[in-house]
DNA sequence: CCGAGGGTCGTACTTAAGTATTCGGTTGCG
DNA sequence: CGCAACCGAATACTTAAGTACGACCCTCGG
């Protein structure tokens, strides 16, 4: 049986959704809240397994109630259904923990699906926003191969000149480098000037951007 | 009818899923491929609506495939079909253009679905790579923060000298920002230096770093 | 109308960055 | 062993960066 609480501050969706929900014999509806602030009580009293999310709410609204209530051990799974889909709100969900984000204008079966599937521990995500995480990450297309030069370039450095870069790439001048690595100054002037010969490079701008790229997209 | 071409080099996945689909009334396998450099002229020839593709193959590979595929005007969608599930194939392939990415362990009814989906223009993922795409999409958080506050940080600045700051974080010179704007070298020093007061930098690697963080991670 | 702010440029100066060359010590390799 | 690399450092120099002031023009709002 998978519990669930439902957070939404309207009365009309809560009647609803426990309408839809109520044909399934495996999930039930064990509370309800129409404000975010409600939530850590009501899990805390009920230990539902699964919490089924709006996030526009009056008061604490859905992904911050999301947040603190994933910020305890063995939360329950937090499934985000919602009117508004812009690229705010699923980023914020989904950073906040949601494992799952739907429309409200999923039909009733595959609600009860989602809920089943995200019981489970797995991922949901409406097609629009699947779409757009896929938008998302291939949109940084080249980032990876940018990556992977950038840290091919900066493993032609011995391992002084890297940390060198690195500093560089903090925003630091010959002097603090120095200071930071217990160098003298010429001696950092010859790293740095080293560097840029070997990655032909022309000012330290450039290092600073490399390392910049170097540090990025780590991978999926 | 769904007209699906087959695409996996080994003859034992091809008859498992054409055994596998035979019991989909809707769905008709019009072609097969062991090869991706096979593919073009067998969609030129059957124009299919869905291409099922495996990703490593001898010769073209599922993704280099795709791409080919889809660079073409209404090409057929592609949904990725794989045992393999690297960051590094995932990636590929959707960026490649493909539409859906299931691993081979997918339940056969699933898989039907899936194509169904994929077919009626929707994305279709594993729950495995949805939740990379999660991880991946949230594993930015604090760079939207980080990016918004060097975009607000950067709108202290006039027109024409976020457009110096620009130049600067793309490792420019000052006697080249002073070129490519058509300025004198005291303006663009000018320009520097008040940057670097207003925005309270140490010096032009700043600069460009800001730069950088305010045109990383447009949103979602 | 006049001041504030943007944009441009100039001169003059200080400081930081970068280059060149040389030196000494260490470690690793053929 | 001898050579090559890395690491640290020095001296001396050139060039770029950054600061300080002053000046002019333009535009826009009080």
């Amino acid at each position: 049986m998978i519990r669930v609480l439902l957070v939404d501050d309207d009365a009309i969706v809560r009647a609803g959704l426990r309408l839809m929900l109520g044909g399934a014999p495996d999930i039930e509806i064990v509370a309800e809240a129409a404000d975010g602030a409600e939530v850590p009580a009501l899990v805390a009293a009920y230990g539902p397994d699964l919490v089924l999310m709006d996030i526009r709410m009056p008061g604490v609204d859905g992904p911050a109630a999301t947040k603190a209530l994933r910020a305890q051990p063995d939360a329950p799974e937090v499934l985000v259904l919602t009117t508004f889909h812009t690229d705010e709100h699923v980023l914020r969900a989904l950073r906040a923990g949601a494992a799952g984000f739907l429309l409200k204008d999923t039909p009733p079966q595959d609600i009860v699906t989602a809920i089943r599937t995200v019981a489970a521990g797995d991922p949901v995500l409406s097609p629009v926003v699947t779409r757009r995480l896929i938008v998302r990450v291939a949109g940084d297309s080249g980032q990876d191969d940018r990556a992977a030069v950038a840290r091919a370039r900066l493993a032609l450095l011995a391992e002084r000149e890297r940390e060198v870069a690195r500093a560089v790439g903090r925003g630091r001048s010959n002097a603090e480098i120095a200071r930071e690595l217990h160098l003298a100054l010429p001696t950092v002037k010859a790293h740095v000037s080293r560097i840029l010969t070997r990655l032909d490079l022309n000012n330290r701008v450039q290092i600073a951007l490399l390392v910049h790229d170097a540090s990025a997209a780590e991978d999926v």
